[in-house]
DNA sequence: TATGAATGAGTATTCATTCAT
DNA sequence: CATGAATGAATACTCATTCAT
């Protein structure tokens, strides 16, 4: 029998984070991908069972990977509740600067994934926005952050501030540079604007 | 002249409002618009270009309208910039309380905006963010706030982390009361986490 | 307003019963049909849900015709149940002489149209079946045909072989005359083939 | 040499004819067909041309049988007409009665196979139909059958007739018990509807 | 202005068949 | 003989936009 060479799942995947980057989920063709990846158009259908489920693997390779990443940092008992949280900022900042067309897709299909997979992308999103909670918490405990704040509004806060920021970078990488965000960015998470 | 009884331009964009927030732009039929604003469908091509300037027109109404009323709260001496800072945020929290529909669009289809307008989407919202940035400038001048504040990324970071919380909040309004994200998200971009 | 001219569902029926007839309802392409019909290929969904909708449409206008002009044959007094029977055949066998194209998808299409319609085409079909027994239930009671008809399996039978017979006839035409195949036809539904 | 220990090619038209029968032959996909059958999907086309193919074998199969069987029957010297005639209808209704899926590929893609090949499907059907004939000759010349009957008119309407029945009883066998079926066809073949 | 019938470009997905092993 | 991964052609249907009235 033909046996499977090389590996097209891989390649189909990342035809589509770059294709998906460029001309957007909804107007990027199921055969553009196929032909970038340099398999044909039906074999698509061997590794995924459709279009929205190619996004929705993009997504669960990204969170699987920095959610492994984030363990790390979270369990290493060397690290301050404020090591942590720079730690988790700079995951999250490191993946994107290695891989912009994932950031791109990141922050500009969120809304098609939600309306895919009805808001609730990925097992690991879910278990990696858990996790930065717990730094918190602790971090809270420890007399740290400030008690004051609630947890599920932080995590929105934060994760909305940090896509957006990426956005912009991913649109015009030149403009702002990626060190002065993510410093300006840890000051403001940590101090906000105020003296 | 015949005077015009109803107005069928903001018949048309209050229904498209609200079926752009109940199915999203992608999924809205101009028919559907047209049957709900009580117009034929061709109708709709007599006030608007296309399916995209519906679009600009409803982010150009929101952002005229909550430009001239941010330019009422900078104007005013009275305020400290904390104050006009609070006042800001308060601006945007009423507007879309006042206007969950048009909150959800705003939150949903930026990046449907993003790619119909290259990435400036209205006039009036380049002049708010641009007002917005004045108050902090002044407070930092004021020496209120932190003067290593780059006001580009700061308007990218409030801006990110408002949407994203109202859009959780107009997925679930239940859950997270609108009140407690405003006091939260006020004390988070004034003081962040640290104590 | 564009308003309709001519009579576009009627052009389209007619293109997709020749198309049908040709090609097979399978085979048969919704832009084809349009193209014959002198339509834009969206515009024949101005008029059927979609390509099953139009085969069912066929199906109907065929049997509320002959359902229509068959209760003028049975509610003519004047007629023995003998002569209604006779009356009966030739009004199929007139139908598909003149139609020739319907005859070939009626018998052709037949298996397409119990996939569609889950085994009864048309509320007319069964309403000329239904007329059809009471013929034949009064030619027993009045003692003109036997009376250990089952007539279930009468309709059936009859069906059966009026479909066959005229599919033969639709292929090749010349083979056999239809007036030869109407003539032993009647002959065989009344006597069989013993002496 | 290896003996072949199964026989894959009469376990795939096993399969073939059981999933023709439930989903019908358009439907029919021929990995299900290799998979019910034990075999790889391109074995299939080890021991067939392709899917048509398939099928034509069923028919050939079927008739073979049956041709076999009808010339044991036809060369009895000791049957008169009538009782062959009577003993050609047990055959097909017996041959379908133990093999109801083959009667339900038989009656519902006859249309298929007419598409398929021409419209002789198979050596066997033909000369099954041509010793049927000749009973029916013998039998107008032995004086038991009326002499206006034309042969190949009355080859379809028998078959079409048989065809009908068969088919009403494959979709639901409760309704109407083949045994009625049986007797009644019998009646109305011999003596039709009229005393 | 207003209508709504008509247009026709655009695309995900299936599955019979092939072929490298 | 046997496998099953790979192929790629083929097509119904939608809907933003137009235009004859």
């Amino acid at each position: 029998m033909r046996v499977k060479e090389g590996n097209k799942e891989r390649d189909i995947l990342e035809a589509a984070v770059d294709i998906f980057a460029r001309h957007g989920f909804h107007k990027a063709k199921i055969s553009q991908i196929a032909d970038q990846a340099g398999v044909a158009t039906g074999s698509v259908y061997l590794y995924f069972k459709n279009k929205d489920d190619i996004l929705i693997k993009i997504y669960n390779t990204l969170w699987e990977k920095l959610y492994s990443e984030l363990i790390a940092i979270t369990g290493n008992e060397a690290l301050s509740p404020i090591e942590k949280v720079d730690a988790m900022i700079d995951l999250i900042f490191d993946m994107f600067t290695e891989n912009p067309s994932v950031a791109i897709v990141f922050v500009n299909e969120q809304e098609s994934m939600n309306r895919i997979s009805g808001d609730k992308y990925s097992l690991y999103y879910e278990k990696f926005l858990d996790e930065g909670e717990k730094v918190i918490k602790e971090g809270i405990k420890a007399g740290f952050f400030n008690k004051n704040i609630d947890l599920k509004i932080f995590r929105h806060f934060i994760f909305g501030s940090i896509r957006n920021l990426l956005h912009q970078w991913a649109m015009t990488p030149s403009k702002l540079p990626l060190s002065k965000i993510r410093q300006n960015f840890k000051f403001l998470i940590k101090h906000g604007i105020m003296k």
